[in-house]
DNA sequence: GATGAATGAGGATTCATTCAT
DNA sequence: AATGAATGAATCCTCATTCAT
């Protein structure tokens, strides 16, 4: 299958069953290291749900550490793909935010695990590691900057920080995420998501109350 | 602090000196258990701190997940006791809802290590336990209902349910907490209660792109 | 028993049973150390073979590390001690030199679970630590070396290094009782002390040869 | 040996290659073992540092036990032919018989590895083998006894029982070698064997003494 | 022949908990 | 009550060896 060039005799690297392999393992590690916790998870018990021995899991990762933070990893990717793809489905920009943040609960919904995983990241490795979740958080966050920036421009944002929108706005499905798992709350993603869109985009003060206040 | 001067003989039963030591081992095992984690702390090391052995933090707490879930305990009464004690200096409902959310993002920026708790909390018992503070937040949020039940009648909020607004600003404050713990953000909490209080009173839209809205 | 004074409660440290049992420890790793060596011997088999548990090793020695090595050094003491001891019962230096031979030998044939241990010590830190047996026996040769310079300058050594001589005698005996161990040889201590000192003190040349060589 | 159709075109049955593959094995096994020790060295480090796989190791030597003992064997192999051609080089016995212990010396500080691989064949096969070095110096001694009976005979040495001689003589090499590397010591051989000769030829003691001793 | 993948037994160390004093 | 000694279950990781390709 693989077309390397090998050297001459000895068995070839499968890359492929490689590449499978490691994902299987990502996959039960998720399950496994979400519903035990790290500390408490054995390797073995990943390793028997696969019907592998616990040798080959340290054949694909030098150590249990490794193997769960490229389990985090690999969730917190899937994650932002998720989004992106819903995204991508609209072209207006609004749109784009509400699809966003559906998407975003949607997927937390759909993938309770990861919750788990970015709790034991940080019960584990609280002073070692700076969070996955927020690391990737911060390096997406900039295009919601200029989306917010335009939506100004264009009269249809007031005229506030675009990172003050941006910072409540990821506090808000953040905690509303883990609010939703941590108290055993479920309700559908997509009326969470209205409730934080009207919340969000036309406040809980009457007109009137708000003139009001403004004249203070 | 304490003024105890023991020794060996007679020693009246005193009751105050086990509530004060309770209260000593609890103070101790906060920082201990938000430092290290609760599987990884050894009681032995909270033992040490106070300089007194692990047989007597036995005595005073039959196991070391009871010490734990004390712990816990005792940091959210703290917690909300703050709040109430922010909450009764003012006079006007919406002040008290804004002084509430300061002083919760103010007494976790004070408490740091409560956070570590509650995902400890979390990280350890995931299925054992509900959690301690959100069994306490489902006993407290009744009275924000009524109250914006109140604000509503009043026609200074909008009519919408009031479990619609506390969910959000619940989320809200937990998220923006949890934030700034976990990605190291440092902002004064009242900068933070402000922002959230602008965008969640007043929304983000402009009143043209409002209408516009209402009027699809 | 212990007279120590004791701040108020509590079980007092019952520092002589430490010490017993440190000693008891000692003794039966020395034996399970020489037998299986280093690496293979397994801490459960001393806890086994003293019936109490492997956490009750640990108590007094931080790691099977630190346990081996305090088993080395408790060797090399004791054979300095037997040959002190044997050494300090002749008053003539020649004698004090023989018995100091004597001693040696037998003091290994008697423990030669000690020569095991030296040749573990080496095979297990090789790199991390120098011997425990030359780091010792630095300290002591300065003594012979006074003792040959006296002998010398009465006349009855030759008028050769002193640190030939111990350079020489210390290869000798060192090189015997590992012979001894390494290729299962048996012979009287004495008898090898008194061939050891028959070719070191006279020599294998003929005085006819002797002279002959002189002569070239 | 197994008539395999091989794959890879027309490659002769090459016995050479195989031969020399063993010794490059070999080789590097000897600086391994050394350095790391048997227990802990890894096969897979040998494989590493011939860029060959460890299957391959296997393929040359049936187990890690084997590997480690052929290298052992090939070490007094190659120390036994280096005296035995520095003797060649000599005519006179006893020119001879220092020529030997200089060799002895010489080829230990050439290839120091040997010593630890000595070391650890008796840390690691202390019960199950007994020593190659002193199997082989069993088999070589005969003709050093020979030797010396014939100097006995001609009136050069004293007539004491040429065993005597070649045990002190071989246990003073061994010691001293052995001494060299426990110890870190480095002398020049040369030097080191012209002590040792000059005590074991002449004795330390002078003519005076000795006589006053003979007399006792 | 040569290779890389898979295996699983084996062992040091930790630490919550108990208990005699 | 307070203490320190003792326990032993629990778990990560290594690595010699086997084997399919």
């Amino acid at each position: 299958m693989s077309a390397t060039i090998r050297k001459c005799p000895g068995r070839p690297p499968d890359e492929e069953l490689k590449a499978r392999r490691r994902e299987e393992i990502l996959e039960t590690a998720m399950h496994v290291f979400a519903r035990h916790g790290y500390q408490t998870a054995d390797v073995q018990w990943i390793a028997d749900e696969l019907k592998i021995s616990k040798g080959t899991v340290y054949h694909y990762f030098p150590s249990k550490e490794e193997l769960f933070l490229a389990t985090v990893d690999r969730g917190v990717e899937l994650l932002n793909q998720y989004i992106d793809a819903a995204t991508a489905r609209r072209s207006e920009v609004i749109d784009q935010m509400a699809a966003a943040i559906e998407a975003y609960l949607e997927f937390f919904q759909q993938h309770p695990q990861l919750v788990d995983l970015l709790i034991q990241e940080r019960a584990a490795f609280r002073d070692r590691r700076q969070s996955t979740y927020f690391q990737r958080r911060q390096e997406r966050i900039g295009r919601w900057h200029a989306t917010i920036a335009e939506l100004i421009a264009a009269g249809r944002f007031r005229d506030v920080p675009p990172e003050k929108v941006t910072g409540v706005l990821g506090d808000l499905v953040y905690g509303t995420m883990f609010t939703n798992h941590m108290s055993g709350r479920s309700r559908p993603s997509q009326a969470q998501a209205a409730d934080i869109l009207d919340v969000v985009f036309n406040g809980v003060l009457t007109e009137r109350e708000r003139r009001r206040r403004d004249g203070r």
